[in-house]
DNA sequence: GTGGTCACG
DNA sequence: ACGTACGTGACCACT
């Protein structure tokens, strides 16, 4: 049977308005804003490759002064309106859809889904039908014929749910149009239906599954007074709000009979209108569905924008004569195109911009001692203003030719991502094109990645084909004066240029000198961890009575759930979840569950410890990437591999650490901080308990036990320190009952009460996390002490999750993001010091609290001091911050 | 390429 | 009533 997509248009518009909102709503440079539209056409694509529907339509609200009844007007009224950036998109959707010769179906006074109902219905019987659409209220449309596809929007990217009706009766336990019976006696609040007072989904859906309907549920009631099924106040509502279950049922049902007349020849998907479709894409900026959309190759180039002139140098008199205009001017802007930045060789071009004139050094002239002659001094003179993008990838390479590139002027990378934290991916053309509206000509002769590489694989070849010198010099130049303003504008300048710019070259050090390791150590632990692992294997298979693969959640879960009948405990997605929660809970169901604890834990240290590590061993050292423009809080992220994440936990993963050793006549020095976070929070909050407790030096966990549960100190057992930890924890993370009843295994009333108390003793932090949301809820961002900010849109979303989650991430981030700053301050001036009293140790790694300096046996008491006070006097805060250091030949006896 | 799981702060 | 703790990255299975 041929495929119908019917698209709620106006509910996937809404979720494209809500799914694709960054800090500033996309937009055109003529202001129209575009955000709504991008989401549904990633939508609209996805859908469309993935069922290739033969058929297609899309319906939208139309509203008119007509109403289906009294009531009705009352329940529209209320309704939010729909805000002025997302209302504005509309018209233009539609006319990409008409573009698209996608047939659109309008009804005055009918909305969308009621339209969508309809149609879906009606050609139920002659064809598959797919309703694209993010409300799940459709779910009641659901049949044999009539599916839903539920988009889920994660950080850009788009998945689809199928809804059937077995999916339905599973997670519900009833028929898909039971839920219109549902919903009469839950309400929405969301959509004004009141349904019946006290009863909430968990009651609707278990009365529902009894008795199959509204009515019924009325008639038991009456035909059998002396029932004892349902009672108590639940039996009052239900008996005094008949009216408004009546009510809220009829509000709640899809109307499948609205008057509309269509063929289903006009469903027919037809032909774009490519070039007028292309044209309305490139007018509203949404260049990358130009391509997904196939329509054409287009050849797109930069108007109206002086590119200024190219000039080749070639000779050393004109070089001469460009170094001392860089003397001069003392800022420029410069790239280096290349196909491999570890090696000289590796570079194709060399470009420099200043006073709107490119110059370009290609390789056949420059030389590398040439190279070195002229532009040592320039790199290494801080007074000439180097402006690049990706910097840190540019000091790695020039430290290997000795060019020892200390201070970076401006990077745009960094500057791009202090204006979008929550963004993770960049590359220098699209930052170009919004930042400049240049369009490089082609994809392929610009990197696409920002991360340095120690082994790059660029096609040389295709790296010179086009010539887009001219475009991405005066590209980044315009990006820096634009992002400039923007950085002055969020009050993030002050951020960017004294902690983030000087954190560069520290980075960049970092990453060059690596920390030593003992490949010993992965041999033997190696085979250590082998030996059990078969040995678990063994044994598991023996306790399960077959084989199967044990790392596959699937196989795992059949077993378990399935041929050993265990307590399914937990869901996801995918079926059975099998994670150590579950595990745990099980512990004493089967002798096959510790085993398997045991295997898991032994696999990982294997797969991703032992095994994942040792390709990256290069002369017996590791070269981390340590990324400045990964997290949303300001947090460094470590990768390739990741040393942030090392066990220690745990014994014996702990024995890994043993790996990291100080290289010869030297020790490794292993500082953090303590109790960072919660010292931040309480000097942010000004809360004078706790800034008394870490003025007194006390243990703020067992402070919080006594506090929270009502103990004197010497009653305070180490179950309940643990206890107040973990709600110290919440505190951190932005604490829900729900969340902390989880994370301490009690009740969510527990929990609560806990949270109370809490906030009873630390009255200035209740009054601080109340504080932060109304300025979230305000300003739709929040910022550390240094200013890093972070948008969270999702705080006024209407849609419940999202929103708590908004509250929770304006609690943490300027907690953890005011921590992180705290620690690159303390690098900066580590990193500063350490070099100007000419010392040779080096500092190695940085796990979000703790540095690690390898350090040369004779410089350890000074270096000592150098690290402790770098760190406690990084910032001065009410309170005093402490820092622990400790000492060993490798990680495992430093810490 | 995504989801599940698990290592860290 | 709603269903999650905050921030990351790597590995495996599976589609």
């Amino acid at each position: 049977m041929d495929k119908l997509l019917i698209i709620d248009g106006n509910s996937i518009l809404n979720r494209g308005f809500y799914g694709v909102s960054g800090s500033n709503l996309l937009r055109t440079k003529d202001g129209i804003y575009t955000n709504a539209i991008y989401g549904f056409l990633g939508i609209m694509q996805k859908v469309l490759k993935e069922q290739k529907p033969k058929y297609i339509c899309a319906s939208f609200d139309l509203k008119a002064p007509t109403f289906r009844h009294k009531q009705y007007a009352e329940y529209k009224a209320n309704r939010k309106g729909m805000p002025y950036e997302l209302e504005m998109q509309m018209s233009y959707m539609k006319e990409i859809l008409r573009l698209m010769n996608i047939f659109i179906i309008e009804k005055e006074g009918y909305e969308a889904d009621d339209i969508v109902g309809t149609i879906a219905k009606q050609m139920k019987d002659e064809l598959d039908v797919k309703i694209l659409t993010g409300d799940r209220d459709s779910f009641q449309l659901v049949e044999d014929n009539i599916n839903i596809l539920l988009p889920h929007t994660v950080r850009g990217q788009t998945t689809m749910e199928i809804i059937t009706s077995e999916v339905i009766k599973e997670k519900y336990g009833i028929e898909p149009i039971q839920l219109i019976q549902v919903k009469a006696l839950m309400g929405d609040p969301s959509d004004n239906i009141p349904g019946v007072p006290g009863i909430g989904e968990k009651t609707a859906l278990s009365l529902i599954q009894k008795y199959n309907s509204v009515d019924e549920i009325y008639s038991f009631i009456e035909n059998n007074p002396e029932q004892k099924e349902i009672k108590g106040k639940q039996l009052e509502n239900i008996r005094n709000n008949r009216p408004l279950a009546i009510l809220s049922k009829e509000l709640g049902t899809i109307m499948i009979n609205v008057p509309i007349e269509y063929t289903k020849k006009d469903l027919i998907q037809k032909n774009y209108n490519d070039a007028e479709l292309y044209e309305l894409l490139k007018r509203l900026e949404l260049r990358t569905y130009i391509g997904k959309f196939e329509l054409g190759e287009i050849e797109e180039t930069t108007n109206e924008i002086d590119l200024g002139n190219i000039v080749e140098i070639y000779e050393d008199k004109k070089l001469d004569e460009l170094i001392s205009l860089i003397k001069d001017k003392k800022e420029f802007v410069y790239y280096f195109s290349d196909n491999d930045r570890y090696t000289f060789e590796g570079i194709n071009e060399f470009i420099i911009y200043l006073d709107n004139v490119t110059y370009s050094l290609n390789k056949e002239y420059m030389t590398l001692d040439k190279f070195k002659k002229y532009f040592k001094d320039i790199f290494e003179n801080k007074d000439i203003h180097k402006i690049g993008y990706d910097t840190k990838r540019d000091y790695i390479f020039l430290y290997g030719i000795d060019i020892y590139f200390e201070d970076v002027f401006f990077d745009i990378l960094i500057a791009d991502y202090l204006i979008e934290s929550t963004k993770t991916k960049f590359n220098l053309k699209d930052m170009i094109r919004q930042y400049s509206s240049i369009v490089l000509k082609k994809e392929e002769n610009i990197l696409n990645s920002e991360q340095i590489s120690f082994d790059l694989g660029f096609n040389q070849e295709a790296t010179n084909k086009v010539d887009n010198r001219r475009e991405i010099a005066k590209g980044i130049y315009l990006s820096y004066i634009e992002l400039k303003n923007k950085l002055q504008d969020t009050k993030q300048l002050e951020l960017f240029n004294n902690i983030e710019m000087r954190l560069v070259p520290v980075l960049g050090n970092m990453e060059v000198v690596g920390i030593q390791v003992d490949e010993s150590v992965l041999d033997e632990l190696g085979k250590d961890v082998d030996e059990k692992v078969i040995q678990l294997q063994k044994d598991i298979y023996e306790s399960a009575g077959e084989e199967f693969n044990i790392s596959s959640p699937k196989q795992l879960g059949e077993i378990l759930f399935e041929k050993l009948k265990l307590q399914v405990i937990k869901k996801n997605k995918t079926g059975y979840s099998t994670d150590v929660d579950v595990l745990e809970s099980l512990e004493n169901a089967h002798p096959i569950i510790p085993k398997l604890l045991e295997y898991r834990k032994y696999v990982k240290l294997k797969t991703t410890y032992i095994d994942g590590i040792r390709p990256y061993i290069l002369n017996n050292r590791i070269h981390t990437k340590l990324l400045q423009t990964s997290t949303a809080t300001g947090r460094l992220s470590s990768i390739e591999p990741n040393l942030q994440n090392i066990p220690v936990r745990t014994e014996y993963g702990k024995n890994l650490r043993k790996l990291f050793v100080s290289k010869d006549n030297c020790v490794l020095l292993d500082a953090d901080y303590s109790q960072i976070e919660l010292r931040v929070l309480s000097h942010i909050a000004n809360d004078e308990v706790m800034l008394q407790a870490f003025k007194d030096n006390v243990d703020i966990h067992t402070l919080t036990a006594m506090q929270v549960f009502d103990l004197k100190k010497d009653e305070v057992k180490p179950a309940d320190r643990q206890s107040a930890k973990a709600v110290n924890f919440g505190i951190v993370y932005g604490i829900s009952d729900y969340g902390l009843a989880k994370n301490i295994g009690k009740g969510v009333k527990e929990a609560k009460i806990y949270i109370d108390k809490y906030f009873d003793t630390y009255k200035g932090i209740k009054e601080y996390m109340s504080d932060i949301i109304t300025f979230a809820k305000e300003n739709e961002y929040v910022d550390t002490m240094f200013g890093h900010r972070r948008y969270i849109p999702e705080i006024n979303s209407s849609n419940y999750i999202q929103r708590q989650f908004g509250e929770r991430v304006a609690m943490n981030t300027a907690i953890q993001g005011t921590a992180a700053d705290i620690i690159k301050i303390a690098m900066i001036n580590i990193y500063n010091k350490l070099k100007e009293e000419s010392l040779k140790s080096k500092l190695v790694l940085q796990i979000h609290d703790e540095l690690i300096i390898e350090t040369y046996e004779e410089e350890v008491e000074k270096v000592k001091i150098i690290l402790k006070e770098g760190m406690e006097e990084a910032v001065s805060l009410k309170i005093p911050l402490n820092v622990e250091v400790e000492q060993g030949k490798n990680w495992f006896e430093a810490k």
